[in-house]
DNA sequence: CCTATTATGGACCAATTAGTCCATATTTTT
DNA sequence: AAAAATATGGACTAATTGGTCCATAATAGG
């Protein structure tokens, strides 16, 4: 019918996601999207509306590719509990890597934004929500393999390690120390039994 | 000498950190500080010099307020580990009520600011590590009580706790859920032994 | 009374903010 | 060739941002 878009959407959503998981919603100007995105100030507007509704897209988009990551991890034919240990150990390394702080963009979401906008509230809580079923497959899953104590409910298993991963990606925000966070995420695996 | 201040700077301060932990750092304007310390714009420019600085300041303050409200919980004659229970406790209790879901300011803080800015990260870092000190000594106390398992580090126990405490804080910030802060709640304290 | 300090309010500032509008040019399909 | 959609850049806006400056008034101690 006429001129295709000449720009990858979700390239662009992927880069302005990048953007907020550094500063921040609030922090992030109009000039630095469209300098992350590579758009003019008008393509910008005729695609995506406004800065919020980036913002909220960005977030549907970070879902998408933690589920993709996440669905990757617990399709390996690893034992269930050993991919659990290794999203911790990964979490560690990124963390004391240079330039590895940014912690989880849910996370910062959450922390910045959640009390005053309900709609992005929502959209992370699907996320979470999200997180907390992986955790729950993989710990059903270790049950059934018997590297995971069995007498635990996963649900709660699945809760305890989701909030566990945020608490370690904060702190290694604030220090990332690694011999704290090792300490920490060794703490943690111990309650699988 | 002069015409003593009228202004409890203390207080004034309180309220900044107030807005500052509802809003964040930079969704908070000069007008909202203004109205919340009850100053005029000279003298809050008088008095703290400027938005960044109060903000550094509300920091101080609040290691101040919490290492008081720490020591006084330490030093109740209640066992160590009844105190560190009653510490997750009042969190979740504080999270399910209504507008308790502020989280921790020092938490709020990591995540909206301390990539960007040293002098908060290096504040609230402090804060971070007074934290874990009372947690430090309690389990250390709990351990001669023999509540809590001596064969574990204490230090690292500590360590657990204290993220253990911010990701609940998180989650609890995303969604008020009772049951399920309760179930992290406790599967944290099972470490304790 | 004098001086030092504080308090207040308003004028003022330059920069930045998100967002609109428009005219123009470029591609595509029919 | 015409229609439909896209791309671009620049002009423009109204509001808000943090911050300065100043003139004036109040209040304290010496």
């Amino acid at each position: 019918m006429a001129r295709p878009r000449e720009f990858d959407t979700t390239e662009a959503l992927s880069q302005a996601m990048q953007v907020f998981w550094s500063k921040g919603f609030k922090a992030t100007s109009l000039n630095d999207l469209l300098d992350a995105m590579g758009l003019s100030k008008s393509s910008f507007y005729d695609t995506f509306g406004s800065k919020h509704e980036v913002f909220l897209e960005t977030i549907e988009h970070y879902k998408k590719t933690m589920t993709a990551q996440f669905s990757g991890v617990a399709g390996l034919n690893s034992p269930a509990r050993r991919l659990i240990e290794s999203l911790f150990d990964r979490a560690v390394s990124r963390l004391t890597e240079e330039g590895g702080q940014r912690g989880c963009y849910l996370n910062n979401c959450v922390v910045e934004v959640a009390l005053h906008d309900p709609q992005a509230a929502k959209l992370v809580n699907g996320g979470i929500s999200l997180m907390e079923d992986a955790f729950f497959a993989l710990v059903q899953r270790g049950q059934s393999e018997g590297d995971i104590a069995s007498d635990k409910d996963p649900r709660v298993l699945a809760r305890f390690l989701t909030s566990s991963l945020n608490g370690l990606l904060v702190l290694g925000k604030a220090n990332p120390d690694r011999e704290a966070l090792t300490d920490i995420s060794k703490t943690t695996l111990t309650v699988l039994g």
